[in-house]
Parts: C-alpha cells; sequence; structure tokens
DNA sequence: GCCGTTTTCGGCCCGACTGTTTTCAGTCG
C-alpha cells in the first residue's frame, strides 16, 4: 500500500477541514492547508524526497507534518487522522464542499440536530428543520438546498481550453458598454492555469451599476449568486461561475494584481508591503500604525499598474503566470527573475499529423498553413502502425510519405524546411513500434505513450526509460499522456525518466493542446532545471489547431522556462545539425 | 503548525456580500 502524493496531500486538507470544525487555531488549520497545497503540486515523489532528508525543505512543510509524511509513507495510514475521524464525522468534511457552508456551520448541523452527511442535510432543510437553528433563517436553509444542488451538477475544474473563449466573450461584450473604460480577465486564467475553477472579470468604470445590470441578466446566466455594486456572481448554464469587480481607474493596478493572484502569491506581497509600514489590498497601498491598523489620514499610494505596485516594494515585476508563490518572490526580492520564452521566441512546430494518419490536411496544406503561422521549419509526425484506430503507418506507407515529404520540401523553397519524421508508439511491452533500421532514415522521432497508460509505475517507467534510451528517438511526445480534465497522467518515476533524458540529450515535450499541456508546469521546471531540452508542439490535427501555440507556451512559462531551453526556438541549421548529428 | 534582516517566541492578509443576531458573524476568494 502505497499513497501518492495527491493522496497525501488530501489526507491533510481532509485533517485541516476537520481541526477547523473542531474549532482548532486557525493558524493551525491553515498550516495543515497549506502543507497540502504544497504537496498536491509537487512534482517530484514525496518518497524521494524523503529518503534525501529534504521534506522540511519544502515550504509549509515543518517537523511535525514532515513526520507526518513519513509515517504515512511507511504504514499507508496517519494516526493522528484516524484519531481525528473518531472524533469528527467524515461526513462533515463533505458537507463543507457545499457553498455557503463553512466550519461553523457545519459544526452546528452535527451538533444540534446530529447531521453528518450530505444526504441527511438536504433531508433536514427539506423538512424546515434548518431555519429553526440560530443564525440560520428561511433564506440561508434556502441556499442549502441550491448549494446542495449546484454541487450535484459540479462536473469539477473546467479546461482552460473551454473557459478562457468563455471568459473572453463576456469580458468583450462587456467592454462594448460606453460605461466600461478598461477590462482584464483575472484570476487562474491570467495566470494560465491548466483548469480554473471560476472566471474572474475586472472593469474599470466610473459608473459600474450599468455594466452589473448588464452582466448579471445575460441570457446564458443560469443562477444569480451574488449582485452588489461593486462585485457580482452568476453561474453560466454552462455551469461555469464568474465573477465580475468593477472599480474605477485609479485602482486597476492593486485591482488587477488582487484578482489574479494567486491567493498565496497575494499573501506574500501583503506581507512583504506591512513589513514596509505598508496594506495592501485592491485599492491601494496604506500606511499602518504600530499595531497595523491604518492610519487615516496618512496619504495612500494609489497604483493603476500593477508595476507601480512591484515597484514601490522593492521588487522585480512578476509575470501572472509566477504568481504561485513558488519561489517567484524571493527571486524577485533579488532581481533574479527568469527570462521567460514568449510565442515569438518559437520558430518551428515539431509534431503535427496529416491525412496519412488521422490528421485533416495533406502535408502540402500543413506546410502551407504552417509557414503563414510565421514558422521556419515543421516535422511531419503521423502514426506509427500499432495505432489502428488512428489509422497508423505501416513501413511501406510511411516510406511513401517520406517520399512525400522530401518532394514537397522541394517545392516550398529555401526559406521553409519539412522534417519528415514520426510519433512512434511506445508499445505496451516496452519496445518501439518500428524497428530501428526504419528510425533511422527519418530525420526526426518522436516516441509516445498511447496505450496501456493504466500498468504500474515500475512498467511505465521501463517503457519510457527504453524509449529514452533508444539512440534513434529524439523526443518523448506528451510524455505523461493526461488528459484534461479526465485522465490522470501515467505513473512513472519522472526522476529517473528526467535523469535519463538528460543523459541522452532526449528532448521532452510541452504539448500544447490545451487538452494536454504535458508536460505539466512543476515537472517542465524540474525537467530544464536538470539540463533537458524541451519542445513546445502543437500535436496539430487540423489547421486551427497549429494556433494553439500560446497554451504551451504559457504552460511552459508558468514552468519557469527560457526560450534557451526549448529546441523550436532554435535557427533551422541549428535544428538541422542537431538531428544530423544524432544520427 | 510554520517561520525567521523581529530567528526558538509571537506573530500569522484583507475586503465584499449575505442574512440575520439591529451591529456582526460566516463564508468566500
Amino acid at each position: 500500500m502505497s499513497l501518492t502524493n495527491r493522496e497525501i496531500a488530501d489526507i491533510f486538507a481532509r485533517c485541516a477541514d476537520m481541526l477547523q470544525i473542531k474549532g482548532e487555531n486557525i493558524h493551525r488549520v491553515l498550516s495543515y492547508r497549506r502543507a497540502a497545497e504544497t504537496i498536491y503540486d509537487l512534482p517530484r515523489d514525496l518518497r524521494a524526497i524523503s529518503g534525501e532528508g529534504g521534506l522540511t525543505d519544502l515550504t509549509n512543510i515543518g517537523k511535525t507534518i514532515a513526520a507526518k509524511i513519513d509515517e504515512m509513507l511507511e504504514t499507508g495510514e496517519l494516526d493522528f487522522y484516524n484519531r481525528l475521524k473518531a472524533e469528527v464525522p467524515e461526513g462533515l468534511v463533505d458537507i463543507m464542499n457545499i457553498n455557503g457552508v463553512g466550519p461553523k456551520k457545519a459544526k452546528l448541523f452535527w451538533e444540534q440536530l446530529n447531521i453528518t452527511s450530505v444526504e441527511a442535510l438536504k433531508q433536514s432543510a427539506e423538512e424546515d428543520k434548518l431555519a429553526e437553528l440560530s443564525g440560520m433563517g428561511k433564506k440561508s436553509q434556502q441556499k442549502i438546498l441550491d448549494g446542495i444542488e449546484a454541487l450535484s451538477r459540479q462536473t469539477g475544474r473546467t479546461p482552460i481550453g473551454d473557459a478562457r473563449p468563455q471568459a473572453q466573450a463576456i469580458l468583450d461584450m462587456l467592454l462594448a458598454l460606453p460605461e466600461a473604460i478598461e477590462g482584464a480577465i483575472a484570476g487562474s486564467i491570467r495566470r494560465g492555469r491548466e483548469t480554473i475553477g471560476d472566471v474572474d472579470l475586472l472593469i474599470a468604470s466610473d459608473n459600474a451599476k450599468p455594466i452589473m445590470d448588464t452582466f448579471v441578466s445575460m441570457e446564458n446566466v443560469a443562477r444569480v449568486l451574488g449582485h452588489g455594486p461593486t462585485k457580482s456572481s452568476v453561474e453560466l448554464l454552462s455551469g461555469l461561475q464568474v465573477d465580475l469587480r468593477i472599480l474605477e481607474k485609479s485602482y486597476w493596478g492593486t485591482a488587477l494584481n488582487y484578482f489574479t493572484g494567486s491567493q498565496a502569491h497575494n499573501v506574500r506581497m501583503r506581507q512583504i508591503a506591512l513589513d514596509k509600514g505598508l496594506s495592501l489590498n485592491e485599492w491601494a497601498l496604506s500606511p499602518v500604525d504600530d499595531n497595523k491598523n491604518i492610519i487615516e489620514d496618512a496619504e495612500k499610494i494609489y497604483c493603476d499598474t500593477e508595476e507601480k505596485i512591484y515597484e514601490t516594494l522593492g521588487l522585480q515585476y512578476v509575470t501572472p503566470e509566477l504568481r504561485e508563490d513558488n519561489g517567484e518572490i524571493e527571486a524577485a526580492k533579488e532581481n533574479n527573475l527568469p527570462t521567460l520564452i514568449t510565442r515569438d521566441d518559437i520558430i518551428a512546430d515539431l509534431h503535427m499529423h496529416t491525412t496519412y494518419s488521422d490528421g485533416a490536411l495533406s502535408i502540402r496544406e500543413m506546410a502551407e498553413a504552417c509557414r503563414k503561422r510565421g514558422h521556419r521549419y515543421i516535422v511531419i509526425t503521423d502514426h506509427s502502425r500499432s495505432l489502428g484506430i488512428a489509422n497508423g503507418l505501416s513501413i511501406e506507407r510511411l516510406m511513401e510519405q517520406m517520399e512525400e515529404v522530401r518532394q514537397v520540401n522541394e517545392e516550398m523553397g529555401d526559406d521553409f524546411h519539412i522534417f519528415a519524421g514520426t510519433e512512434m508508439d511506445i508499445k505496451a511491452d516496452g519496445t518501439m513500434d518500428y524497428p530501428d533500421e526504419v528510425l533511422k532514415q527519418l530525420d526526426f522521432v518522436i516516441a509516445s505513450l498511447h496505450v496501456s497508460l493504466q500498468q504500474k509505475r515500475e512498467q511505465v517507467t521501463e517503457r519510457l526509460l527504453n524509449a529514452i534510451n533508444n539512440p534513434h528517438v529524439d523526443m518523448i511526445g506528451h510524455p505523461s499522456s493526461r488528459l484534461i480534465p479526465n485522465r490522470e497522467p501515467v505513473d512513472a518515476d519522472w526522476d529517473a525518466a528526467i535523469k535519463a533524458a538528460a543523459e541522452t540529450n532526449t528532448i521532452l515535450e510541452i504539448n500544447a493542446n490545451p487538452m494536454r499541456l504535458d508536460l505539466k508546469p512543476e515537472l517542465a521546471r524540474l525537467a530544464k532545471d536538470n539540463g533537458v531540452l524541451l519542445a513546445i508542439n502543437t500535436d496539430a490535427h487540423a489547421e486551427d489547431q497549429l494556433d494553439l501555440m500560446h497554451f504551451g507556451v504559457t504552460n511552459a512559462r508558468r514552468g519557469w522556462v527560457e526560450a534557451k531551453h526549448v529546441v523550436n526556438t532554435w535557427s533551422f541549421e541549428k535544428f538541422r545539425d542537431w538531428v544530423q548529428n544524432r544520427g
């Protein structure tokens, strides 16, 4: 019985909820919650980190929680958690997932009505029992019924590829109103997270009411969750929740910074402000007294740009993708932030499909589409023979395709180059789908996992290592093979894969498709820190998918990736020489 | 429970909205 990072994070998060219901000191509760957040997105296994004695080097992990992690790694259980469960019914943690129910209400329902499950809570509400409780009323009771209803509709987080277009459409509509001066998508979309909890929109205006009223009465609104003068929330028919904040333009910088988050980044920013005798909120930086109370008659510092806030706090400007409290504050203090890769640095696409397998366009059409988008060179990489469902190429068809690539390349002229490649399956037994004699004839070989993704860690790792160590394999495509939001990444030893990729100069892909974004940012960062080459590719199966490159770039930026780490920023000559020298 | 140019103690970010308890607690982000 071996617990994964996410299972361990989940246990700490549940401990936090249960401690909070018990009425524990809020800062102790937050410690468990912060530890859970740290662990949830760790790229490396806790087991490996623990083996090196490095647990307490992680932020928000001290001696107590490190010992609890070790206990879980060794026994698969946590005695502290088991004892908590004996005191606080676990169902209360689920009740707290209902919008509008926090620890105080959960405890109230439990103590007064012996409610320990969402189902029991629903029944009590329907029997009109909740409204009788102190602090409750008819409206609160109905809100809980609505919250339970919403919980059953909830499908989890929304992929950024789905959320961003919806957010942009609403923002564009509101910005067309005469009262709107400026607007932005804030929140996790602006930070480029792979999945979105809810959409945060920000608009600058001197007259908020008409904009707010338009917002809550949009035709695609399923229900209005809140409607105030500066803040409103709605749930769309699509299920997506959208929050809108409206402020005057003079507050733009502080407001945008606050509503972009992350919360952890904001907390650090506010701490730094306090150290300088300033209280930071969405309105301004305000001088405080020794008790940290705002001095009413002191002059506030208004920031109409985010840059001004960072400058005032003595920090280098932090781009939204890095605002996760993953070291960016420390780097900004020392003026040591990376120069992140941008879309303009990318001049090639090394992974795409044509009608030879499951793509929509011919080689020629794909090449023209890529040239139109400013690329200097591309690689055609159709599926290999064992992937029948995607019309994978037999060796004979692969050879035909190579001929056609050579021919079309001639026709395209000198300012554009097409390399002949493949996206070859790493088969379930760990062998490659084409023999070496075939692979060595190709310019560029991608190896990818498409089948048997549920295998045990040892098997998956061995398959990846076989591919990485094959001298003809140049790149691993979408290494974890996750699909957002529903297919989990494969379970593999990423420490070992990254080490092997660095030693063999095998590229690891950052697949730009918003359903993949694979490597994920945390692993991309670990890979580049270990000297692994990266590439950002669209894996396009149709022309419009070539425009998804920016999602991959954003994902890479979240992983602190710079242009120098990414091979498809290289000149044609450099890339050509590199593939030739690999043989 | 974590953390440290306030380092082994004493702090720990801040405001909007809602509904109910007519002055504020609870929840959320």
